[in-house]
Order: C-alpha cells, then sequence, then structure tokens
DNA sequence: AAGCTTGTTGATCATGCGATCAATAATGCT
DNA sequence: AGCATTATTGATCGCATGATCAACAAGCTT
C-alpha cells in the first residue's frame, strides 16, 4: 500500500482518451450487457474520472449506441471477410450457418437482444440497431443472390425481391436460434444440423450441402 | 377540481388488491416493458401507495417474473386451445405459424425479448422464461409427433429425439422473426411464406400444406 | 522560466430506484 | 358502541444514475 495508487490520470491525446474510452465501453458491453455502460462504470474501468466520459461523449445514450454499432459492424465485418475467401456461394453460405450458430459469439448475441429492447428508449440506438441489421442483411442477400445466379441456389417461383425476403428470413432464423442459445444452452445439440437442412429446403441446395460439417 | 381526487384508496380484500396489482403489472409490462415495472409506476396505476405494492409482493424481481409468467402462459394456454379445436396436426402447425406470424402479438414478442435480457440479473426471471420456453416447445413438439404418427410429416432419418429437437428449431424460428417484426417493420411483407416452406421442408410436410393462406 | 492551453478532477444537483416501518384509518367482530 | 384486526399510507434510508462545472495541473509555447 504505497504509491501504486495514482492520484491523477497521466494526460493523453484526446484521441487517445477517447479510443481508451470507447474501448472500456465495448468490454462493458460484452461482459456485462449494454445497460452496465454508465459513466462511472467506464470511468473506473479506464481509471479516471467520470466526468471525463461526459466530456468524451455527448450523453451516455450516445455511448451505448456507438459501442453496439462498434461491436455489432466488427463481427459483420469479419465475418464478411472471411466469406470472401471462400470459393464459392455454397461453401460462404454453409460457413456462415456453421459459424454463427457455433456458440463461440454468445456475448455479441447477448448485446443484439438486449439493444432490441433498449432501442426502445433510445432513439440513437434504435437507427444503429436497424443499420447494422440491414448490413447483415445485405451480406446473406449478396451470397443468396451469387448462388441463384451461379445455378447453385433455386428460390423457384419467388418474385424479384425474393432474394432480399431470403435474406432476412435466414437471418430472423439464425437470431432467433442465437438468442435461444442465450437461455437454453444444454437444449438442442444439433441445432446447426437442422438450420442448414431448413435453409437448404428454402433455397433449393443440394441436400446436405449446407451441413456444418461438410462446410 | 373539487373532489374527484380522494385522499385514501378505498380498503379492498387483500386477493382483491392482490389481483388489481398483477393486472397493472402486467399492463405496464405490455406497454411499456417489463423494466417499467417498479414499485412506484405500479402503485400508481392501482391509484395506491407504493408502500402496498411491497406488501403484497415480496421483491420487485418476483413481481416482474410473475408478471411474465402471467403474460406468456396466458398466451401458451390461448394458442393451445384453439390448436385443440382444430382437425388434425397439418391444420394446427399452420395455424400456430400463421398466427405467431401475424403481427398482433408484438406486446408479447417484446416482453419475450427483454425477459432474455432481463433474466441475466434476475434469477427468478431466469427461471421462468425456461419454464415457458419449455411449455411452448411441448406444444410444437406434440403436434410434431402427432403428424409423424398419422403419417403427415415424414422427419426422415432423426434419430429418437428428433421432434423434440424439431421442436426446438422451429421455435427459434418462430421467435427470431417476430422479434425482427419488433424492429423492422415493413421490412418483409411475405415472412409467414418463407417460414410455412422452410417448416415444410424440415418436417416433411406437403409444399403449400402449411401456408398461412391454406391455414 | 513564465504563461497559456486544455486534459482532468470530483463535488454537486436532481432524479429515480427498492425496501422498510411506524403511524393511520377503515373494517368487521363482539 | 367499543374494540381488535389489518389494509394502507407516506416519509425515510441507502444507493445508483446522468449531467454539469468551477477548480486544478500537466504540458506546450514563447
Amino acid at each position: 500500500m504505497s504509491s501504486t495508487t495514482q492520484k491523477r490520470a497521466t494526460r493523453k491525446s484526446p484521441a487517445e482518451r477517447a479510443a481508451e474510452i470507447t474501448e472500456a465501453a465495448r468490454g462493458i458491453a460484452l461482459e456485462q450487457g449494454l445497460s452496465a455502460i454508465t459513466l462511472r462504470n467506464v470511468a473506473s474501468r479506464v481509471g479516471v474520472a467520470s466526468g471525463l466520459v461526459a466530456h468524451y461523449q455527448p450523453n451516455v445514450d450516445a455511448l451505448v449506441a456507438g459501442t453496439f454499432t462498434a461491436i455489432v459492424a466488427a463481427e459483420t465485418e469479419e465475418v464478411a471477410g472471411m466469406l470472401a475467401a471462400l470459393p464459392g456461394p455454397v461453401e460462404r453460405l454453409a460457413f456462415l450457418l456453421g459459424t454463427l450458430m457455433d456458440g463461440s459469439r454468445l456475448d455479441v448475441t447477448a448485446v443484439w437482444v438486449e439493444a432490441w429492447t433498449l432501442g426502445r428508449r433510445n432513439e440513437a440506438l434504435a437507427g444503429c440497431v436497424r443499420e447494422q441489421m440491414d448490413a447483415w442483411q445485405a451480406v446473406l442477400q449478396r451470397v443468396v443472390e451469387d448462388g441463384v445466379a451461379g445455378g447453385h441456389f433455386d428460390t423457384g417461383d419467388l418474385e424479384a425481391g425474393g432474394a432480399a425476403s431470403l435474406a432476412w428470413q435466414i437471418l430472423g432464423m439464425i437470431d432467433g436460434l442465437t438468442a435461444q442459445s442465450l437461455v437454453r444452452w444444454g437444449g438442442v445439440s444439433d441445432r446447426g444440423t437442422h438450420l442448414a437442412r431448413a435453409v437448404e429446403g428454402m433455397v433449393g441446395a443440394v441436400r446436405g450441402s449446407l451441413q456444418p460439417s461438410a462446410g
């Protein structure tokens, strides 16, 4: 108990400090949820006075919305990047289902679910949620369209907007099943298998082509 | 401004007052969300002092959990009752999909989604959520099993627990899509159609037999 | 070295929360 | 009518939140 406690935080450049704050908010959101993002909570994690956090952010709602976007956009971009490295739409769709359902991103899922509720009282967050859902849907739609164009998928008698609609549908299924895994861990073992089968039917892919094991 | 304001609430029997309180909590949850259930909020809705609400409930967490169960169990029982009146499993599954996806229960959906998040900090609520998910799954599983036994459905090479697993899967899809409709209203017009097609593929039902229009 | 810019502090305000409990008043019983 | 029971009040405590801002001090410029 001597000198480990420094009275005043070392002075840093605005950019650096701002980065620390958003990073701390990110960590809190992933570990304890978006609603755990408070001025004092973030401040103590950075090792700084609460007023400083307020100084770098217009208000807490904005910090929450920004943190949501940071977390989710990073995930989207990461997955989209991995998709680009795969040879074709079948592999991409299979990889998408497998990756999103493997339970390794439960913390991000929890952020999604909480954002749906918090968006009710945080207008900025609500906008970000819609944006990020659109981004995910766009990624999925692209894969579906490529598959149809290449003859790997057959969406049947779907109208023009079929791929878009299908992408929303698949996204909704993934959301629901991952959210479910948030609450019911051991409930179902082969979520991925069933989902793959369902999606195969929807996009007219060859049976088994989207199975996680085949990815 | 004369006598419309009564200073003291009329004295009522414990059972009656308790019912008023749970009913008020229910209304608040449906209109403003589970997190809007506070002692003062409920009390003012009943027209009573905050202390009285606390007197009728062990704590707020219990009231929230109980309110969740009341809302969701009522829905489950209502739908289950309607199912019983239908002739067979195909009609029942079609009705289930159509009813749950028609957007007439967005308030209940919002309660579900919020409960998933709140369950993280409210142990009693978490237990209720699991209970109610089990109840829904049981209803669905029953329909699927009946359909398989009657030869209407064909779950293919599924192992013994196939119907249970399938029921979880379908439930997850419904949850995800309804939750999605909570945020993205006009996004997709034919959610029901796509879901019906997906489920048809999963349970091996005749194509079009689960379409909402055919329900 | 002096001075100025600005990153940083922490106390402060208003608000809301759950919970508690002595005091109060309405009811029903004798 | 008198009394015992009990439903009801509302003030109160401790705690947490977001926001604000005068005061402070570190570092840069001159």
